[in-house]
DNA sequence: AAATACATACCGGTACGCGGTATTTAAATG
DNA sequence: CATTTAAATACCGCGTACCGGTATGTATTT
């Protein structure tokens, strides 16, 4: 195949086909020979002139999962008209209106046969997701007053994985009752944690969104 | 090799040198070979008769590792001398003094390196642990007037997903200060949740165990 | 001319299948 | 009860297909 001017193209045309087949199929059984097969004629000198490894692939897949889900965060984390409190109850209502991951609501990928996919996704949420967006929201609130806790840190990393994981109908199959009685225990444990940033409006909008995920199975 | 008169001995064999392999280098990095060469003269050919693949080891594997675990669990559930609340209190003083996995905390796993076995035992948890051991206890509990809540279920999942996961140091590697916090937001959120079952002694226990845990590595 | 974007041929290692053999178990026979 | 026999089981180890990754070559762009 012909050398592309934009390498870009070539980039996102391997993490397209990457990120679908592992979906599929799962990363442990897409081959970099099955990626090849779905690339239109590109070879292998192609994939690992782009990507140092498979496993390189995979954190650039689940780095461009998270993306549109870490920019939405970014941009409330770095407003100044909210409260810490204010700021997380406007997270609740984005990530329910516009799913974390957009696209593969559309694909309702099977995260039980993808261990290493799963495990990604759990890192970056502990390891990147909750001290960089979680946390200085938190920590704002107990500047101002919104929120009380001597835990940050401990709080930011339960939140995400509590919401994240326990609450994702992609790894933990769901009933459109048990995401309801998932959230309303959610939303009693963030009560607890001097957390009450859940209101009607958010529960509403939950549990339309289940309903879509369940039709789309 | 002569043949074993009592094949369960080289099917425990087998697992034996598994479990040590898979916990010391990971499941993926850990060939068939490398289990042929500890297992003192036996081939691969005595492997896959007795399993029908790697992957049905690990299963066999953690099946084993979770077995010790869940009888401990059974037990406590079935005592009819203790009111619900108790029976949850007595589960977390044993595991913390008798750790989930006794063997483990000597071996030092990595399971950075291990998303298979993590993944494993995440099923393990919410599918089998859950729903067998805590749920029933958690019932009794609202039977007998000691636990009070509208979602057993959930509250059995997140219990555990937070205790075996969360605040599990070979999964989540925390200095001893970071578990200390940890374990003072779970009793937090337990409390939220309507479930007050943990006091000092637990705590103390605790942070023995991490101090050895740490010094271990 | 140098750097970049690919193609191709190849390597060591992997999980696993499979034909074959030795041993044990159980039933049939004397 | 003793012996033979048939079948099931435990195990061997080479062969195979495939895997991720590398080294090197070639055409295109800058």
């Amino acid at each position: 195949m012909a050398r592309n001017k934009h390498p870009e193209e070539t980039i996102n045309l391997i993490l397209e086909v990457a990120f679908r087949l592992f979906m599929e199929k799962g990363y442990e059984h897409t081959s970099i020979q099955d990626i090849i097969d779905h690339l239109g004629g590109l070879s292998k000198g192609a994939i690992y002139h782009h990507f140092k490894s498979k496993e390189d692939i995979l954190v650039a897949v689940t780095d461009r999962m998270t993306a549109e889900s870490n920019q939405m965060l970014a941009a409330i984390r770095d407003r100044s008209d909210l409260t810490g409190r204010e700021k997380l109850k406007t997270i609740f209502k984005e990530s329910i209106s516009r799913p974390v991951q957009n696209d593969i609501f559309t694909v309702a990928p099977d995260f039980h046969n993808n261990p290493k996919l799963l495990f990604s996704l759990l890192h970056e949420t502990i390891e990147e997701a909750a001290p960089n967006y979680i946390l200085p929201i938190i920590k704002q609130g107990i500047s101002d007053g919104s929120i009380q806790t001597d835990y940050p840190e401990q709080l930011a990393e339960l939140i995400l994985l509590t919401a994240n994981v326990w609450m994702n109908p992609m790894i933990f199959d769901s009933s459109e009752e048990e995401s309801h009685r998932k959230f309303m225990v959610f939303s009693q444990m963030l009560k607890g944690l001097g957390l009450d940033v859940v209101d009607d409006e958010i529960l509403e909008r939950l549990q339309e969104l289940t309903a879509i995920y369940q039709k789309s199975k």
